[in-house]
DNA sequence: CCCTGATTCGC
DNA sequence: GCGAATCAGG
């Protein structure tokens, strides 16, 4: 497909009312939202009643990524950083020490931020500054923890009534 | 995860 | 000029 002066047009009169770049996009048909976005900017109409923009992003830095050319080779700009998408960030360190040492590894040391795998317990062990800090490293099945740790990391919420709850405190400490 | 617009850059 | 890929958010 190819921009017309109507298909222009719909755009304009579209994105103008406020409709989203995707539904324009299905409205048009034969575009992708990133189409009608790109041409919205070429048109020099990216502005509106932007609900939800006071945001200055800073200059994007260049896009290094592998790109596959049309005669199979494959350009590589630079040497991209490793990122070995390891998305397990302690957040919070729980006050309770967990009941559970690390796991001990095939090679005798514990699961550390460069060894813990997708599956892998990701409870937080130690002190994060701590040269020793580890995670627990059990297996995880359906979630970021193992059975152990998830039974305590999701606990449900307490409830805040104090005054009526001491009592009932009392009682769970106590058996 | 879904979505939004913004930007870059090979084509 | 075009738009996929990517980014930065909601």
């Amino acid at each position: 497909m190819s921009w017309t002066d109507e298909r222009v047009n719909v755009l304009k009169k579209l994105w103008a009312e406020g409709h989203s770049a995707s539904q324009i996009a299905k409205q048009l048909g034969g575009v992708t939202r990133n189409a009608v976005i790109g041409k919205v900017h070429r048109l020099g109409l990216s502005g509106r009643a932007t609900p939800s923009r006071p945001v200055k992003r800073p200059p994007r830095l260049a896009r290094p990524k592998p790109r596959l050319m049309p005669d199979g080779t494959v350009t590589t700009p630079a040497a991209a950083a490793p990122a070995p998408t390891e998305h397990a960030r302690p957040v919070e360190r729980p006050a309770m020490i967990a009941p559970l040492p690390p796991l001990k590894l095939a090679d005798g040391g514990a699961a550390t931020i460069l060894t813990l795998r997708d599956s892998m317990c990701k409870w937080p062990i130690g002190d994060p500054a701590d040269p020793k800090f580890a995670f627990c490293g059990r297996k995880s099945d359906c979630g970021p923890y193992c059975a152990e740790h998830a039974k305590v990391a999701f606990q449900p919420a307490r409830k805040r009534d104090q005054k009526k709850s001491q009592y009932d405190y009392v009682r769970r400490i106590a058996g």
